[in-house]
DNA sequence: TTGTAGGCGTTATCAG
DNA sequence: CTGATAACGCCTACAA
C-alpha cells in the first residue's frame, strides 16, 4: 500500500536508479528527467523510508539518551540541549528512562544497539562495567554527561563538583558566615555526592573554620529530601547561619522546612543551592545558587557524539565552567 | 564488521532460516538445534538488527511525540506517562521539540513519518489543516494530548479546562471569596486560553458574583508572565481578595510579585493554581491547585497510541478528572 | 525438522 | 546520462 521508489519510477518512465540519484541529488541527470521525476513524486506523495535507507547507509540519524529521571527539571533541561543539536546535525533522540535502575539501564542500552541508533549520551549515572561490556564492541561513539567514568576510556562533560561546591561554600564565608551546615547527597555517590562534600569541606578548611560529620547531612538530592535533611541539621547544629545544599531541590526544601520552623530566610538563615533551575528564579525569596549550564552541557554532549560520529576519533572531555548566581536567599553576615 | 545472522548460520552449521526460527521462537526446530545456536549467538555476541527487522515488519516499535517546550515541567510529565507507557509495550519514544513554531512541526511530522514511526502523540498546540495533511494518507495512529481538534476526526485526551477553572474559580468562592481576578492564558489559545476563561466567568455568573473585563488578564503561562500579569491586576483590583492563576508557574509568579510588595500569602491574598507540577508543593507558601494527571494522561495518550496500532479501529477520545488539591496558598474568608 | 529463495525499499556498482 | 542488478540484514513461504 505504501507507495516506493519503483512506483515513481515506473511512472516517470525511468529506472528506480535514476529517481534515487535525484532523491540524492548525485550527478547524472538531466533537468528534464529531474523535472519530471520531481513531479511524479509529488503527484503520488512519494516520502523516501528512512528504515530501507538506514539498512544500507548504516545510519540512522537517531541517538539514544539515557536519563535516570525523566521529569526531574536537571534532566529536561539537559534534553533540551541534546534535542537542539541533534536537530542540528539533522537526528532525532530516543530517550530511555532508567529510573536509575541498573537492569533497566543494561535492556535499554541492548535496545538502541538493536535500533541502530548512531550514539548515545549516557547521563548522570555510574557507567559500570556491565553497561560498557554492552557498548565496547560496537564502535558507537558514547558520551557521559553529568558523570564520568575512572575506569573506561569514554569522554563526559560536566561541571568540576568538586570545585563546585567549593565555590559555593566560600562564597557564603565571604559572605561573613562561618557556621555553615551542608544537605548533601548520599556519601555512596561517587559523582555528584561525594565530591560535592569534598569541596565543602575543602573550602572550610581553607578558610580554617571548623567542620563537625553532623554539620553535613547526605541524603540525597530532591525536595523531601531537603526538608527531612534540613530538619535534621539543625536539630544538629543549632546556631548555623547558612547552608549549602546539594541542589535547588534540596534548597527549596531547606526554605520551605525553615518557612515552617518560623526560621526567615535570608534574615535568620541563608541558603545557596546548586544547578540553576527555573525553580530557583521562582522560589520566594529567588535562590542564590551555583549555577551549572545544564542545556549547553546538554547540547555539548551531543555534538561530542556528532563528532565522534564524523571524525571517527576519540573527543577530548569537556569541563564547563560553574558560576554563583546572586539572588535573595544569601545575607551578608556584619 | 558487524556480525549478522548469516555469521551465526555459519558457525552454527544451520541455515538462516533456522536461527531466524529460534529468535523468533516460531515452531520448528528442535530442542538440540536450539541449544548449539543459542550458544553461538553468545559466543559471537549476536544482536539482531531492528532496522532490517522494521524494514519488513513494517513496525519500527518507536512513537513519535511533539511537544511545543521540552523543559516545561507539564511536558516532562507528560513525557514520562507517555514513555511509561511505551515502554511497557516495548516501544521507545523519540521527542520532537516544536518550538511552537508551525514550520519546525511540519518538518518533524514530515520527518517522523520518514523515520517510519508507529505512531505519534501530538502534545499541547493547536492541529492545523496543514498538519493533518501530512498525516491523512498514512495510516498511522495520531493521539492529541491537552490539546484537541474540532475540525478532524482524532483522538484526544486532556482535562476539562473549563470544567477545571470552573472548580478552581468555585472552590474560592466556597472559601468566601468575592473579589476574585483571574491571571490567564491568551484569548487567541483556544485551547487552554479562553477555555479557562469561560470557566472562571461561568463560575462567578452562577454564584451572581460581579466580574469586570479588567479582573482578568489574558497575558500567558509561564513565570514571569505571572509576575507581570499580577502587577497589572493588582493596579486595575486593588481590593481582590482572590486570584485564580492560569497554570502553576502564573501561580509562582504571583506568589513573587506579592510578595515583592509586601502582600502576604494568603493572609491578605489567596492564589490558587492549576496544574499541580511538583513545583506546586515545593513553593512557599505551598499552593492549592486544581490537579491535572498529568502522567496519566501522557501513558494514557500513549496507550490510545498502541490500541488503535494493535486494533486499527479509531478508538474514543479519554476526558481526565481534575482535582482540587488543599495546600497553603488560599485562606478562607471569615 | 530443516534449507532455499524471494522480497522489504534503498543505495551503489557496474555496464551501456 | 541511464538502467540493470547486487547488496543491506532479516523474515517467510515453499520445498525437501
Amino acid at each position: 500500500m505504501t507507495i516506493t521508489i519503483k512506483d515513481v519510477a515506473k511512472k516517470a518512465n525511468v529506472s528506480i536508479a535514476t529517481v534515487s540519484r535525484i532523491l540524492n541529488n548525485k550527478p547524472g541527470y538531466t533537468k528534464e528527467t529531474e523535472e519530471k521525476v520531481l513531479q511524479v513524486i509529488q503527484e503520488l506523495g512519494y516520502h523516501p523510508n528512512g528504515i530501507a535507507r538506514g539498512l544500507i547507509s548504516k545510519r540512522t540519524h537517531t541517538i539514544g539518551v539515557l536519563v535516570p529521571q525523566i521529569s526531574s527539571m536537571l534532566m529536561s533541561k539537559f534534553i533540551q540541549g541534546i534535542e537542539q543539536a541533534a536537530h542540528e546535525y539533522g537526528s532525532s533522540v530516543i530517550v530511555c528512562h532508567t529510573e536509575s535502575k541498573g537492569e533497566k539501564t543494561q535492556k535499554y542500552l541492548q535496545l538502541l544497539q538493536e535500533k541502530q541508533v548512531d550514539g548515545i549520551v549516557f547521563t548522570s549515572e555510574v557507567f559500570t562495567q556491565d553497561h560498557y561490556q554492552i557498548i565496547k564492541d560496537t564502535n558507537k561513539p558514547v558520551v557521559l554527561l553529568s558523570t564520568e567514568s575512572y575506569d573506561f576510556p569514554i569522554p563526559h562533560v560536566k561541571v568540576n563538583d568538586r570545585h563546585a561546591a567549593y565555590s559555593a561554600t566560600e562564597y557564603l564565608i565571604e559572605k561573613g558566615h562561618r557556621k555553615i551546615g551542608m544537605v548533601s547527597g548520599s556519601r555512596s555517590d561517587i559523582i555528584a555526592g561525594q565530591p560535592r562534600i569534598d569541596g565543602f569541606i575543602m573550602a572550610m578548611n581553607t578558610y580554617q573554620l571548623p567542620v563537625k560529620d553532623e554539620w553535613i547531612v547526605p541524603i540525597g538530592f530532591n525536595f523531601e529530601e531537603g526538608v527531612k535533611g534540613f530538619s535534621q541539621l539543625i536539630d544538629q547544629f543549632p546556631d548555623m547561619t547558612a547552608v549549602v545544599a546539594a541542589s535547588d531541590e534540596v534548597a527549596l526544601g531547606v526554605l520551605s522546612a525553615a518557612y515552617n520552623r518560623n526560621i526567615s530566610v535570608p534574615k535568620q538563615l541563608s541558603v545557596i543551592g546548586y544547578d540553576n533551575l527555573r525553580i530557583a528564579e521562582m522560589s520566594t525569596p529567588a535562590l542564590t545558587t551555583v549555577s551549572q549550564p545544564a542545556v549547553e552541557m546538554g547540547k555539548k554532549a551531543a555534538e561530542l557524539v556528532f563528532q565522534m560520529l564524523e571524525t571517527n576519533v576519540p573527543v577530548k572531555s569537556y569541563i564547563f565552567p560553574h558560576k554563583i548566581v546572586e539572588r535573595q536567599s544569601v545575607k551578608a553576615l556584619s
